[in-house]
DNA sequence: GTTCGATATATCGAACTGATACTATATTTC
DNA sequence: GAAATATAGTATCAGTTCGATATATCGAAC
């Protein structure tokens, strides 16, 4: 699941590990925090995998001497965020090669688990990277998936058994998950209103 | 975490492994699906704590000597649940110990590590067991938590670079959140009123 | 009669987390 | 201007959780 996230974040352009925490947290609203302990094997094994590559000239002071691409590199990272403070150590940037953009469209078109929440998130967060039917039979699947969850926290919430606070962790569970139905349905909405269009314009 | 959603569901009554998961998805609404492959480890760690012990001649078709005591371990188990098709194969029972009883009360005081949404609800769920001073310092620490990621969230849905697919998400997000706020707000105001109830009363 | 679905225990490898360790630079404070 | 503090950065470890898989029993459907 990391996987995808971080061949999607190389997908629009290099990082390093450090900034892939932050872009995870800021761009695809998914993990509030992601552990370093997750961030640093995956590379890792992406880089194993073949689909990802350390980008060479970025360990900045070890070689002082080319100072042409040190500039170059200086000027791309203050490209790379407005405010000053830039990389404080070697950093090790990574690129996606072609063996993992393949790989990643690959990954997010899988149809399989995409069971939880944050899963689904993700892939909706990089769902510009899918084909309009690959995302619509996404959105569907994860509303048959909420539509049974639904029915089992609805049934767990009229458990006459349980304490108020119990029930009250229910009924929220339920709550979030209509709001995550009417999203969805959203969404669906947005999508067929935009092959109509799109139909009209092939007319 | 697991320890402590296991050692809740035993201090209303004995379970064994595969009743545990279908309450965890029915009572404690937080998991829709725990993995048998994080039950049966968490109920080994428990029992070698020395916090659960796994109750004696349950075993089911092993002895059928002791014909008294198999006759009462029927009848428990059809009060259990008041649907035919029992157990069908020997079932491995487990009861919380006086040490499991210290630990969980422990366990669910314990602030640390609260800062995700399963773990909250799932101490919610289990908050009968606290004492009211104890459960507002949990939803109090809960509730900053929440504000400081909406703070997060809004930010990136903000973010201009977004695509309308990550901008979804980090909107869906940041409506989530706010559930999750409107809701801790609502049991803050509950627990106050009892607790100026009880003050009322006790004058 | 045999396949199917629910009930039940168990284990394995891979993945994820939280904690911790380490280093380097920037900013603030005295 | 020295010292503390914050931020940026890479890395690893033990423990926990997940998903898949194997095994077995029983009732029901076919």
């Amino acid at each position: 699941m990391l996987d995808i996230a971080i061949l999607g974040l190389l997908m629009d352009r290099d990082h390093h590990g450090y900034e892939i925490r932050t872009q995870l947290r800021d761009r695809l609203g998914v993990w509030a925090n992601v552990s370093f302990g997750s961030i640093y094997p995956a590379l890792a094994r992406l880089e194993r995998f073949g689909c990802v590559e350390a980008v060479v000239g970025e360990s900045s002071r070890v070689s002082p001497l080319s100072t042409g691409s040190l500039s170059g590199e200086r000027a791309s990272l203050r490209s790379l965020r407005a405010n000053p403070g830039l990389g404080r150590r070697g950093r090790k940037v990574y690129r996606i090669t072609e063996k993992g953009r393949g790989e990643f469209v690959t990954l997010l078109s899988d149809p399989a688990t995409l069971d939880d929440s944050k899963n689904f998130s993700l892939r909706m967060a990089l769902a510009k990277y899918l084909t309009p039917s690959l995302r619509v039979g996404l959105l569907e699947r994860r509303r048959a998936d909420l539509v049974a969850r639904l029915a089992e926290v609805r049934a767990g919430a009229h458990n006459e058994q349980l304490d108020s606070y119990a029930r009250s962790v229910m009924e929220h569970a339920a709550k979030g998950v209509e709001l995550d139905l009417a999203w969805i349905d959203n969404l669906l909405s947005t999508e067929r209103s935009n092959q109509q269009s799109f139909a009209r314009e092939a007319k």
